[in-house]
DNA sequence: CCGGTCAACTTGATCGAGTCCAGATTTAGA
DNA sequence: TCTAAATCTGGACTCGATCAAGTTGACCGG
């Protein structure tokens, strides 16, 4: 609890700033956040702070590994906290949503392609495409990305 | 061989046009090809198009199950015509080369999530992230995407 | 063969995510 | 405190993709 993120910057080398510090902020407690929903946080706790200066703090801590960043397809980049743990990703195609699973078999089965192509490969990800139990229920209602506006 | 394109789109009760046989011919022949490149190939083979077709075309044919949309982080989609077989990606961090592996294990075994929170899953998609050959043998001369221009 | 109907194409504008740039400000360490 | 280096601000801009309105062309029935 100590970990007041500003030990996670300065082992890492870092300015600790308050932007940085809110922005840490906003995705621990907003797992999978979108940098807009960010941006809206940090504002909302600090007041102000520029686009330009969420981008930059997420990809100092992407690059810190202090956070991590998911691009699940036709949806923004995400950043979760959660890094060092080999787990993966449920999408429901219907409304977006996103949930952590852990690998399916325990190890790493799928670190090992069949043929590497003289790639050198140091990650996979997984990526379950599907229906959320909600959208499963409401199948003509998605609740998001109506034609609204 | 006789599935001349023609076939394939009367099968699924799709108009046939020129621009359709020439948006599936670039992609067969260009595999992972990006949007902007089948426009390109389009052009060259029928000589024009307009990228709303292509748009179109692609989403068609992605709906029909002619072709398989991909989306790897950091890129703009791709599509290829290999459907139906259990199939998976590289992408290398460095120039963004794509190429196919098949599936680890043979099986479905990542089909398989140990906890699905609840999630219908009809898919997954895993990518494996690695550098290629040539990124490996030339680590500071990254091939693509340099500042030109 | 001929026309009708609706899907498909064209053009042009728009949107959203993300990046880049120049300059002002702030931080860490001695 | 002082200095160099790193960071933040604000705007313009790129790129991929989509929307909207109107025209063209493919398929089907007569």
């Amino acid at each position: 609890m100590s970990e007041t993120g500003v030990d996670l910057l300065r082992a890492r080398g870092l300015h600790v700033t308050p932007q940085r510090l809110a922005v840490l902020g906003a995705v621990t407690s907003h797992p999978h956040a979108t940098a807009d929903l960010v941006l809206e946080q940090v504002r909302t706790s600090i007041g102000a702070i520029s686009k330009q200066a969420v981008y930059d703090s997420l990809s100092a801590l992407v690059e810190a590994d202090i956070v991590r960043r998911i691009e699940p397809a036709g949806s923004p980049a995400r950043y979760e906290t959660r890094v060092g743990d080999n787990h993966h990703h449920v999408v429901c195609r219907q409304c977006g949503a996103l949930a952590d699973v852990d690998c399916a078999v325990g190890d790493t089965p799928c670190l090992t392609a069949s043929d590497d192509q003289g790639f050198v490969i140091d990650e996979a990800e997984v990526v379950y495409w599907g229906t959320c139990s909600h959208c499963g229920a409401n199948p003509q209602q998605p609740p998001l990305t109506t034609s609204s506006k």
